[in-house]
DNA sequence: TTGGAATGTCAACAACGCTGACATAAATTG
DNA sequence: CAATTTATGTCAGCGTTGTTGACATTCCAA
């Protein structure tokens, strides 16, 4: 049997959901929902000598503030030395701060700066209009649903880095 | 006000969905499931001469076979430029086959080839597995709720497209 | 017949992934 | 204390995929 069959003898209503027509939806209901997602953003960043990458860092630089380069790396799932010529443009701008840990004096945690807060600040308020209006527009049980796929469909590792965001902060003072 | 704000006095349980803290969320989530979304292609198609821009474009010539390049560039939403790299490899490769049509001349009508049709198929037997089972684990209502909280987040035009997806095929004969 | 649409192509560039190799400082371990 | 490992930074090079700009061809349509 391919691995595109569904077994649909067992009732009428309960699998059909499951159908490769509806997955199929699904997928491209996907792709350009995504496209919307980073559409905001990305017009905002262009111009500026920004992109999607610095974005991201900047974005979980503020949701847990004084996260641990390596940490970051882990999140992001890039390696050090893209990540590298991404926090360096953020140093030299005076977006992001890195301050040496004073327990463990090789890592560097970092913060953003008033400027980077607000760069922060523009970008996610344009990316949370868009999520608030289609939110809206939903409802909370589709809100729910949305997100009970989604955590659905991450890898283990992702989900595990999804669900522990809130308590990844590290408070590491210089 | 800011833009992060949310009315709150209206009730209490019916607009705790719109906070920023459970729109951060989903925007995270989104981020988590769409490195999930196309991690299985992805390592499919590293190795091979191929990238993302490829699974899309033969994605989208399976759905709809005899679509042209304008059509397909109007869909994918990058320049010629772009595409047209993608194309001249797929055809190169004999995975993808373009038939000049019969009514405008100037028109290209999009085909895979066996070849094509196998690649397309691997690729979409991987992310069908997924997303069956996220759909599985999550079941029909947040399926539901899914697909509709996607379609309000897409671009008016993207949507648009998403919607017409099924009526969009050109059977275009030489 | 002329204008514009659909397509292809060349060149150059930018963003952002990757690998490999090497350096440094500091923690940890034997 | 010496050796090893960890966390980080950096240089060099490469691949994919997006961009602009310019130009050519073919062909429909007014």
């Amino acid at each position: 049997m391919g691995a595109g069959m569904v077994d649909t003898k067992s009732g009428d209503d309960s699998l059909l959901f499951l159908t490769d027509e509806n997955l199929r939806r699904g997928i491209e209901a996907m792709f350009f929902a995504y496209r919307g997602f980073t559409s905001d953003p990305d017009r905002i960043l262009q111009g500026l000598d920004y992109g999607r990458a610095h974005h991201r860092a900047v974005h979980f630089i503020h949701r847990a503030p004084g996260t641990t380069v390596g940490n970051l790396l882990d999140i992001l799932g890039v390696t050090k030395q893209s990540l590298n010529r991404v926090l360096r443009s953020l140093f030299d701008d005076d977006l992001v701060e890195a301050r040496v840990g004073h327990k463990d004096r090789r890592e560097r945690h970092l913060y953003l700066t008033e400027k980077g807060a607000a760069l922060e600040r523009s970008l996610s308020d344009a990316q949370r209009a868009r999520m608030r209006s289609a939110y809206r527009a939903a409802g909370p049980v589709a809100v729910a649903g949305f997100r009970t796929v989604l955590e659905a469909m991450m890898d283990q590792e992702q989900r595990r880095q999804y669900q522990a965001q809130y308590q990844s902060a590290k408070v590491g003072a210089p």
